[in-house]
DNA sequence: TTGTATGCGTTATCAG
DNA sequence: CTGATAACGCATACAA
């Protein structure tokens, strides 16, 4: 079963010290492994493991002025993209020895910003963000990095290679046979990266010769925005389109339940591929067949660049590489 | 756009109490509301707001012993209950100003151990943890609070009403006209509040006399037994249960991509009730008719426990009822 | 009510 | 290479 621990007061250095006979310094050296004589060194580690010292946190970080926490500022973790992105985040936090303030925002501009505050009055070695407010302001005296949205040229930011998924998801549906496509995706009050999967369908779309058409649903009313839009499109219980692209899964699922219920089915009469790349339940198979987002590469990719110490001349963007994967909406 | 700020080295109450001509014990009280002179509390608060100045939180952790952070030991963010676990805690502890430091142990038992030493060097005030470890080291100088699992009567628990959405489901399922029912399960090496949703099940079966059948399925190949166990269970295409109550909504929506490929129809042929209340994506319609754990409840009550000054005489298990949604895996 | 001084636990500087 | 000591930013006991 388990067993309770005893100690009353967390032991100190001192404590350390004076068990094991030595100076306060010394043992400092020693739990930062600098050069410490043979014969110094086994008397304190002797002490700490009988001691069951750790050196306290707070006390260090007020020291060198370092706190090892990078702040994490994010919608929520109710998205299973967002939830993907938490989790391999900090795990490579937690690899690099470094701890996460996870800030939840709630699409609530304000809180972006207070989170900012909250984040410098924790003393975070950096930020890594993921916002929606257009007037967001930056720190300058913090290393900052946001994910799927670019600010400046000073300003690193992490995304999947959105314009190639986009390009991919219409040549996939080209090369599945499809005549006639449409993109269909919430439009969002800034531009951000996940804007370009727009261009790139396009792009790909003029390329091969394949007529489509751009539906930019409302932010308020997407869903009944949407069922308009496929209920426009069809003629005697046929939809016009053969072949669509989502913005997100999310919007993927929604736009196959509204095609359910019209009695037009997925993926004989049109195949749908979305976009992010969410399994059921985080592990199972994907949810639709999609573009799926490196998730892990752009956590690491993260880390990485906010934790750079050469904090300048970084790269402004980088974008990740993309892949299509099967997941049952589409043919093959 | 965004703008950015300028300082270099951050204000401290000294600066503070400098530009404000007053002392530095005048700065702390303010910022800690304390009774201030009007005269002086303006002039403070005007220096403070001028100099952007936010208290340093290692600074003050370090002198006042309470870090205001609550460890959270989970496995990941990956699985949607824990996922949304992680959001509702930290929408708590947030409320409250605090902070949580987030542990992942992806199932790993020296981990769960490992991060509860972390805890400990990080000053944690207190921890909340989702483990499976048989042998977790409880730290008897930190308030702590288990979700999911019962380990002693001193460590206070807290858990959706597993006992009676077993009770419920068994219920709902001869309500619905069920004649004969199975519960299928992955079992788990430790004991654990989860486990009691069988006692309940079995428990409303025999009130009602509604035959019904156990299935474990081993923590090693659950897909592959759970497959056998149902094929053995069919006489001739058709499966001698009309309901099935699963342990999780995960395995239970396994369980009917199993049934779908035995040509078996789901709700027409039988009845599948989960557990847990997964949403697809996390907002949207119930992914199969479920048994709905208060995951916003068990967050606020697990913050609300770990956070009690009075930590002795608490209750020791704490059950929230839990409901039944409807999902499209049973009639109606 | 406000000012002053001390110590929380740590790292770093300097002297031995 | 080791020991003593100062300083990080803050809250608080005590003095004014």
């Amino acid at each position: 079963m388990n067993c309770m621990a005893k100690e009353k007061k967390l032991p100190t250095m001192v404590d350390v010290a004076r068990q094991a006979g030595v100076a306060l310094g010394t043992v400092s050296r020693v739990v930062n492994g600098q050069q410490v004589g043979e014969e110094f060194k086994s008397k304190v580690e002797e002490a700490i493991d009988q001691l069951g010292y750790r050196y306290n946190s707070s006390g260090r970080a007020l020291r060198t002025g370092s706190s090892k926490i990078i702040a994490l500022i994010i919608p929520n973790t109710i998205n299973p993209y967002f939830a993907l992105l938490v989790h391999h985040i900090n795990m490579e936090l937690d690899k690099r020895d470094y701890r996460m303030l996870l800030c939840f925002t709630e699409y609530d501009k304000d809180r972006e910003n207070e989170y900012i505050q909250l984040a410098r009055q924790n003393r975070v070695d950096g930020i890594i963000a993921l916002t929606y407010n257009p007037r967001l302001t930056i720190p300058g005296d913090i290393p900052f990095v946001t994910i799927d949205r670019f600010f400046s040229t000073s300003v690193p930011c992490i995304a999947a290679d959105n314009f190639g998924g986009g390009y991919i998801a219409a040549h996939k549906l080209k090369e599945l046979g499809c005549r006639k496509v449409a993109f269909l995706r919430t439009s969002s009050v800034i531009t951000n990266e996940p804007a370009k999967r727009k261009d790139g369908f396009v792009s790909a779309c003029v390329e091969t010769e394949l007529p489509f058409e751009i539906m930019d649903l409302d932010d308020s009313q997407p869903f009944e925005k949407m069922k308009q839009f496929l209920i426009s499109h069809t003629d005697h219980g046929r939809l016009e389109f053969d072949g669509l692209f989502v913005g997100t899964d999310a919007l993927a699922w929604q736009v196959i339940q509204v095609l359910r219920s019209m009695r037009i089915q997925v993926p004989e009469d049109v195949q749908v591929i979305g976009f992010d790349g969410i399994r059921m339940f985080g592990n199972q198979e994907m949810i639709v067949s999609t573009i799926v987002q490196p998730v892990r590469e752009i956590a690491e990719s993260s880390v990485n660049t906010v934790l750079s110490h050469h904090f300048a001349n970084l790269p402004s963007l980088i974008c990740l590489p993309v892949t299509y994967a099967y997941g049952g909406t589409t043919r093959e």
